[in-house]
DNA sequence: CGTATGATGAAAATGAATTTCATCATCAGA
DNA sequence: TCTGATGATGAAATTCATTTTCATCATACG
């Protein structure tokens, strides 16, 4: 972690960046995180050491990391996005509509199959989303059988 | 077409709804607009035909559209939601970063993978989405060479 | 040290989407 | 055909996430 940091830190000031309090206790508090935040979550318990700190730091640090590629935005289409840290591999989510669990899952063939696809119509990928929505498997089966949201 | 719109009337009958101009001058407008219109799209072409109409009816509507499922909801991250006619099959998105062209496919390999993957984790799943953000032919090989947005 | 400039946070601005509310239109029953 | 209940409408107000502004503070670097 502080490999990391540190390396970050270096980053920014080669980009022409200056150091800050503030910033490094967002940046360290969003690897701390748990997968997923929203800014108000991590806003909120980064504010937990630091009080000061206000939202809009923690929106200015989360697009710094993603233009460096340490973050990747998240929109699960709850009104407010999420973030999540780009160390790991790449994957893709299960979002339970009851519950909310997000499960992260990775498939070298659907990636495979995408690649085709998108190599018959002549695209040059970047990048994808794939998010499939439904029920855990707590939620499908227990009592209050799945209303969709 | 006509067909279609008498479907639809019935149902909101059928719901408890009344008959309204308005709104069938904007469902119609909606299976006539091209796929994957903005709020601000469909609102300014029907208003060429019935200037009154306000933004707030074509939101109501097509939230109307979505519960009936003649209609659903995308977001390719532009900040505004966008409405496509659930009335052809099933397809994802290619999506160029650069012109914006939307191309659409469908891959009966991809889905099943996904029903495995889902099955795999308990989950029962309802919807899905899958977005591939690229250059499209034109704009990868074109001279503009892909910045990325 | 001193200064140029990046970073901060509070408040204001933005912009999509939703809600409110007074008014209008439609349906159903007399 | 009237008439009352209630759904639909549009303008304006509201909400809420995100971004911008701006005066002030902090850092890097000579």
């Amino acid at each position: 972690m502080k490999r990391l940091l540190e390396r970050i830190d270096r980053e920014i000031l080669a980009a022409g960046g200056k150091r800050s309090r503030s910033r490094a206790v967002v940046i360290e508090g969003f690897f701390r995180a748990r997968e997923h935040v929203t800014i108000e979550e991590l806003t909120r318990s980064v504010r937990e050491n630091a009080p000061g700190i206000g939202a809009v730091t923690v929106y200015r640090t989360l697009k710094l990391l993603e233009r460096l590629g340490y973050a990747k935005e998240l929109d699960f289409g709850e009104g407010a996005r999420r973030y999540e840290s780009n160390l790991s591999p790449h994957h893709d989510h299960l979002v339970c509509r009851q519950c909310g669990t997000v499960i992260e899952f990775e498939d070298r063939e659907i990636e495979n199959l995408q690649d085709l696809v998108t190599r018959r119509h002549g695209f040059r990928p970047t990048a994808h989303r794939l998010e499939i929505y439904g029920f855990c498997r707590k939620c499908a089966s227990g009592g209050s059988a799945g209303r969709i949201r």
